[in-house]
DNA sequence: GTGAAAGCGCTAACAT
DNA sequence: ATGTTAGCGCTTTCAC
């Protein structure tokens, strides 16, 4: 099909080894050979096959992916933000999608490790002991974000519990005590990693505590029913005066029901979410959520596995900061109410 | 590092053609040495090397993806079913993003040369002669979509010119006839490729012949100040009754500024997007939109990849239906008003 | 049914 | 400064 060193140096009249040289910048060679064998090598249409050179070099000078999907635009943005900064830093990235499934996210490791990526980066739906095993058989550096694996894994993320805490106290700085949590349900599928929502969910607890506000296990709904469950709340005795939700996804679907059903937000109550997703920037009224460093989070992740194939220092945790972002789906809670 | 195909023989006592035979099924071996090969190939977790396989047979199994970004959710979901596609036929992807720059789009799918891809979906932002010749030199099949390049290479999208040609029917019938086309600019960068946004300029003009609607240069608004300039009309004599915009995100912009000065939607003022994207599912009004199939898009790229490389027959156009998607956005134009 | 050998396109170590 | 050679891990052809 194309031309290969062998054709370009029978071309030239030297030896492959000149070729090599002249392509490669590689030291010991004839100023003016390089440049007749750099011409002819563009007259030709010369293109090396990497494939050849990865299998002598051993590096491909590509590193994996491994997310849910690129279906939400989180991830799409992470994405973006991985393969911006791989190209810029000589890598190529292969995406493959676990779409939350465990046996897909073995799949495409594996895939991945068949393909000799030079690392991979990683974010996981598996977890547990035996996906440790499996991890550390790879033999190829992984650094996992948003979701942890295990404590000798590179992590890159941020502090999801803390950001949730820092939730609760701004809502009792604006005089809320009656607070719900709604929570991606944990508990339907033991197998899977679950990392970030139970950071969350520990950081309402933890929240509340520090924050003097009495809960219980009704504060928290973890239900994908979870809008039928808080309506009936909302109309109940003691209904909450602010719900906070573990992703913007619930919030946006919460803020919908509630409205169709006459709640005026944050009159009636006020809403949070979590993610900061960009469909945010034309809802009404505006929502009060967290936001993510997502660029930074892929920037870091390449970062980290370069650093980890280099062998130069890395830590094993790489935590970014959060921010709260302030709309207008929190209100001020009127004690003349009570 | 890990186990190879020799390491696997000289364990087993048998030559490296016997391994071969056992691990891809080929016929004459012996059901129990095969058997024997089997399973100390995963006692030692030998695991095959696709770089090698790939340098002699001259097929990655992997096809190259060419598009804008990840960071729209359309591309994402567009990226997703590619990729979901690509796996259930045993293909892998390899992911570039061009972010609409012309000479990064080359440099992508240089790079997939490089990588020996199989086939290239693209999405193009190059066109022209030049352009043309480019492709052609590859000698790899290539499948355009969304854009197209010229009538050589396969394409596969939808009719856009209709579509907005059946908005405004759609409208004409609502009593519209005083109607504003908000355009992405074109004429900015005349070595962009602009086939879509063209195609929906002539399908609103084309659209306005047949529905005996008058038009002059007025009623198309091609520049990165649409908002003001729509605001400034809604304000002058004989403000348009409805508004249709090339894409979703413009039209969600002006309907944010529509609603910021006071404009009612679809009451004072009438509003059709393009694309359906899912940011839609959150803002109100509503707004009626076209939707494109972007899931059989990428589905059917793959497809006309696989015939093309197995050398079936593929038609040049592949047109998939796109659909009008009627939410709360436009109104009967009220004729008494006048 | 199995083994031996050549070669895919490249790099790297050793000669000259 | 240039040429030669031996592989990288695999498939494939041809012997036996």
């Amino acid at each position: 099909m194309g031309i290969t060193a062998n054709d370009l140096a029978k071309a030239c009249g030297v030896s492959r080894g000149t070729i090599d040289r002249a392509l490669n910048n590689r030291p010991g060679i004839n100023p003016e050979t390089k440049e007749k064998i750099l011409n002819t090598a563009k007259e030709l249409e010369y293109k090396p096959d990497f494939l050849a050179k990865s299998l002598v070099t051993g590096k491909t000078m590509t590193i994996g992916v491994v997310v849910f999907d690129v279906y939400t635009r989180f991830f799409g943005r992470l994405v973006t933000s991985i393969e911006t900064k791989a190209k810029e830093v000589g890598y190529f990235t292969y995406l493959t999608l676990t779409n939350k499934n465990c046996n897909e996210e073995k799949k495409c490791i594996e895939h991945l490790i068949e393909r000799k990526v030079d690392g991979i980066i990683l974010c996981p739906i598996n977890k547990g002991p035996d996906f440790d095993k499996f991890l550390d058989s790879l033999h190829v550096p992984v650094v996992t974000i948003l979701n942890k694996v295990n404590n000798d894994i590179e992590y890159i993320g941020i502090n999801d519990e803390s950001a949730v805490s820092e939730v609760v106290s701004y809502l009792k700085n604006g005089f809320h005590e009656n607070i719900l949590y709604v929570s991606a349900p944990r508990s339907s599928k033991s197998d899977v990693n679950m990392y970030a929502v139970e950071r969350r969910l520990q950081g309402f607890i933890d929240g509340c505590n520090t924050s003097d506000i009495v809960i219980n296990e009704k504060n928290v709904i973890e239900d994908v029913d979870y809008i039928k469950i808080v309506l009936e709340r909302m109309v109940g005795d003691n209904p909450p005066s602010a719900i906070i939700c573990s992703n913007d996804i619930y919030a946006l679907e919460l803020m919908k029901a509630l409205k169709h059903k006459g709640f005026k937000i944050p009159e009636d109550v006020s809403l949070i979410g979590f993610d900061n997703i960009d469909e945010l920037d034309y809802v009404e009224p505006g929502l009060t959520t967290i936001s993510m460093p997502i660029d930074q989070i892929g920037t870091q992740a390449i970062n980290a596995l370069l650093n980890i194939i280099d062998g130069e220092v890395q830590p094993l945790e790489f935590i970014l900061k959060h921010k709260l972002i302030v709309r207008d789906s929190v209100g001020l809670y009127d004690k003349r109410k009570i």
